[in-house]
DNA sequence: CAATTATTCACCCAAAAGGTTGAATAAAAT
DNA sequence: ATTTTATTCAACCTTTTGGGTGAATAATTG
């Protein structure tokens, strides 16, 4: 029944994940560990605003966390909601051994 | 140098990846093996040319590949194409786990 | 209190995505 | 040879996405 929710939790943290400048600004983070706004969007040629958005997405995604302190945010990576797409993957790939598996095993009595 | 081809081809599969029937799609095939296009479709409540053009963005992220025989397509799928989404993965925990690793060690020593 | 700094909000815009329908193509069946 | 079946192509429409700008908010600094 909640396999409803992981699908869609699993879209969400796809979705923010194809985007090439919200993955390098999750990088930047787990390399840097927790940074302000201003400061992760200094590595880009794009407006302060839309890293703000890209920063919205990740969120939404529960990729990273945000503790405000001040007028200072600052931005943190939590990298465990990724887990649904290595749990998707294997789902995934062991469907596919299943497959080969019994595709062997038909060949296997053809003899 | 390559890095920039990777990035490209890492966008593509989470592209692809990221819409739910496209997934559903490239389960079905992996639980059914090659599979036609209309028989594909079938399970959908969508047009067939949707479903056409969702197998041609997994034909280009090169995660399923066609063999045209006569008047019909058999779509197969072709798993090892999302490595690369391993790939990122490894590479982003593995300097997750190094910070981590330092700030213990940063630790360690302000004691 | 005034000015500066950090960040978001509210719009605007162009391009891409995801769907639809109808016509085109091409092979198979009658 | 005609009709049916399998599939794509082309055009269209709406919503989403990724970007930009200017104003708003809110905390800090002078």
């Amino acid at each position: 029944m909640d396999e409803y929710i992981d699908n869609q939790k699993l879209t969400m943290t796809l979705k923010a994940l194809c985007d090439p400048t919200r993955r390098s600004l999750l990088t930047q983070l787990v390399q840097q560990g927790p940074t302000r706004v201003t400061e992760l969007a200094g590595h880009y040629a794009m407006s302060l605003n839309s890293i703000s958005k890209h920063i919205k997405v990740l969120e939404s995604a529960d990729l990273i966390s945000r503790t405000t302190v001040g007028r200072v945010h600052i931005i943190q990576a939590t990298p465990n909601s990724m887990q649904c797409i290595d749990n998707w993957l294997q789902n995934f790939r062991s469907i596919w051994e299943m497959r080969l598996d019994t595709l062997t095993d038909i060949l296997e009595q053809e003899k």
